[in-house]
DNA sequence: GTAATAATTCTATAATATTGGAAATGTAAT
DNA sequence: ATTACATTTCCAATATTATAGAATTATTAC
């Protein structure tokens, strides 16, 4: 993961509602969701949320595939795994210190 | 971590410099950096340098004491511990999918 | 092929954030 | 107390981002 990247995708996430609209996606992983059902449950103009969608899927945070004339959207989890790995990335210098959160953190989040 | 919270530590993470300055200091969390030091090693001017500090600052993400005339700054890793949690929050409704961060995390990062 | 539904793009406006020079503050040395 | 140094605050210009109505594209059903 290289600066811009990041930057991009927590940028994406610094803003509340589209943060909500993250975390949404994030809790319905499984199924996926659409935008219709999105905008149901948060109450976002449809014009809005597109906008937010487009956001958080340019970052790479999330991507949609296609079903009917609806789209679904899911979690780019390995996307989010190593955006979380690069902030701690060589945390202390690499020294041990006991706060570093890559040491203790399993394979699939390094 | 509450919304709001979350939004302001993403959105301060979400900007280049910015971003340098934190994995800076995250990197130096040992002996923690000053924003001399920062200034040499980034190139930022003293008044944009200390602008993205107090963004940091102000989102919880780093803290400062002083020393002498110095400031030193370091992590809050507690919090940004916290903030990593908040964002794979009741991943996929709770039920294991294989993609629940949280579910693999040890105990200082729950 | 016409109508209906889902979602996006277009667009102008409004709101918010960033920048850095100059001035001010806090701390320490002489 | 005067000087020097580290850092911050002030401020106004500049740049970036968000908002949502209206128009457009894509897909399906009849």
């Amino acid at each position: 993961m290289k600066n811009p990247q990041a930057t991009a995708a927590f940028s994406a996430l610094g803003h509340e509602p589209r943060l909500n609209v993250f975390r949404l996606i994030v809790q319905r992983a499984n199924k996926g969701v659409t935008p219709s059902e999105i905008t149901e449950l948060l109450g976002l103009p449809a014009a809005t949320l597109s906008f937010h969608l487009k956001e958080l899927s340019h970052a790479g945070l999330i991507h949609a595939t296609r079903d009917g004339r609806q789209l679904i959207y899911r979690p780019q989890f390995e996307f989010v795994d190593a955006l979380i790995s690069f902030l701690s990335e060589n945390c202390c210098g690499g020294t041990p210190c006991g706060l570093t959160a890559t040491a203790a953190l399993p394979k699939r989040l390094k």
